[in-house]
DNA sequence: GTGAAAGCGCTAACAC
DNA sequence: GTGTTAGCGCTTTCAC
């Protein structure tokens, strides 16, 4: 078992000094070298098979060419689209990028923040499950990670976020202006900034048009809770419309409605907050919301290689419209 | 921006020499030291909430704690199976495992050869695409990465395979036992091993039959070359069964048998190998082989673990009894 | 029981 | 244009 090329061997074969190997290997053409000592080095790499030390090069330039994305979980089609969006940004930037899925575990989440802390990656693009562990995330920035949030906000912290109020606002005109008027609402957990801007959208463009929700509850963002909470406000309410938080719990609510009897968009109008992709496969087609993932996954990398400082950015919602909802009468 | 706290850091804080906190650090109890000095060490590693540097512990320990399993498609459910089983492996040893997915490109997997030997992982579990670029593999066993084959063999390297000589042989004799005599046999691509020893297998098992195939033929392992290739040989042979070199061509067989309204099992037996998920879903239920992904994984990545030489391994393959085929009248 | 010192393989500041 | 030197943060002899 032989020991594996380092620099120094082939700079020695070549007839020249590490650092010239080196200059080489990096491609660092400020000291423009004779070619033909060029040349020769690239002669005795080759020969000798050599391959670069990672954990040689990390430690000496402290910097690893790794980005980390850390997020709830990776086989939401929400969260991977953003995934396929911040890798590319990171990829034009020579950078890999290392998904790490807390998968909805606040405890997890942590022990990634200190897993990255001794990978030293160079930035993270961090989606929380809940209310993070701020003093770990606080220790990443300070030695040098650079951090920006996606999707969900935490106060204090740069994120790249849709604007969920407006496009929550946007959504509720627009429902209202098609004649609907007994709404009830179904929002997803209060502690996620996305749910909460959501249902705050929600309420001031129906204070604005001098309406009040007939019922506001709270899910979970999940198919069963659309479903159950539906079913609970059909039976002891009247409302003309249900909006959700969220695709999965529109979809839950429309096929709670159907089990009902409830003929959707006639009875009833839904809306849901997305567009996932099996959003348009239900019947009637979902009236959502496209939140654009694969751009705040841009972006939110874009953040992390500008050498300024952080700053957040709201993106525009885009109101999607589906037969779940249509002009009354 | 501040300075990340480093082993001497901790040791000046601590009053002792930065071997001192490193024995903490990685419970090196042989110098069993004074109670009183490790809670000195506890109490200043805490307080400056001191995290390892991986890249100076790598490069001093020129071991990363870190195995790779490069493979041609992680979405298959079946390579997806052999992963589990060998990550669960590696993480009882304290190891990471790094799913390389060279995505049936000779290409990338060539290219993953490099960056693997960048990284310095420990150890190597591979599933070739093809024939490989043995080269690399072998520099990378030279300079004492630990290579395993799993699944496909390649001459003069250790592989934990399954028994797929043997479990073509069980499976066409059981088919034959049925009464099935005029049989065609729809192989994998030639240069995979794996369909080379089913192909065998069969061969073997009707030869001592007295048997003769009534045609072999050659496709891509995917449902639509079993499809394409059934279809043909329907037309042109009278047979009363087609066995197949793997589960997604004989569903593709299936299909195309049923378009021609033959029935399955009366008019024409049927046989795959590998029992994906989705074979007991088809009707009637496939016949197959049980192929133990999990096993070969588990299997492989013990082998990395093992300081003797890497010797290989057949595993045993298990005939399921689906409803493809059955007795003959 | 604890510490001093060397060195893993690489790059960057500086010298010539 | 090229080389010398120092040092990234850690572990591991070896000495006491």
């Amino acid at each position: 078992m032989g020991r594996r090329p380092t620099i120094r061997d082939v700079a020695r074969k070549a007839n020249v000094s590490p650092t010239t190997v080196s200059r080489v290997l990096n491609g660092d053409d400020a000291h423009h070298m004779r070619p033909e000592t060029k040349q020769r080095v690239l002669q005795a790499l080759k020969e000798l098979g050599y391959v670069p030390n990672k954990a040689a090069r990390v430690l000496r330039r402290r910097s690893t060419g790794v980005i980390a994305l850390l997020l709830p979980d990776i086989s939401n089609p929400f969260f991977a689209r953003l995934a396929r969006g911040a890798a590319m940004v990171a990829f034009q930037h020579n950078a890999s990028t290392l998904i790490c899925d807390s998968e909805h575990s606040l405890d997890k989440e942590t022990r990634y923040l200190d897993i990255l802390m001794e990978e030293s990656v160079d930035g993270l693009i961090f989606i929380p499950v809940g209310r993070p562990n701020e003093e770990k995330l606080r220790r990443l920035c300070q030695f040098g990670v650079k951090v920006v949030l996606a999707d969900r906000r935490i106060d204090g912290w740069p994120v790249i976020e849709a604007d969920n109020f407006g496009g929550a606002y946007k959504l509720t005109e627009y429902v209202l202006s098609l004649g609907y008027s007994r709404i009830a609402y179904i929002a997803g957990p209060p502690t996620v900034s996305t749910a909460k801007d959501r249902l705050d959208g929600f309420s001031a463009a129906m204070k604005a048009c001098g309406k009040v929700p007939v019922e506001i509850v709270y899910g979970d963002f999940t198919f069963e809770a659309g479903y159950n909470l539906a079913q609970q406000i059909l039976h002891v309410h009247s409302v003309d419309a249900i909006l959700c938080g969220n695709d999965l719990m529109a979809i839950g609510s429309l096929y709670a409605a159907k089990e009902l009897g409830i003929s959707i968009p006639n009875d009833l109008g839904i809306a849901g907050f997305d567009q996932i992709p099996y959003a348009n496969l239900v019947h009637p087609p979902l009236t959502t919301a496209r939140v654009p993932a694969f751009e705040i996954g841009q972006e939110a990398a874009s953040a992390l290689f500008t050498s300024s400082e952080i700053q957040g950015k709201k993106l525009e919602v885009e109101i999607i419209l589906g037969g779940t909802c249509v002009p009354r009468r």
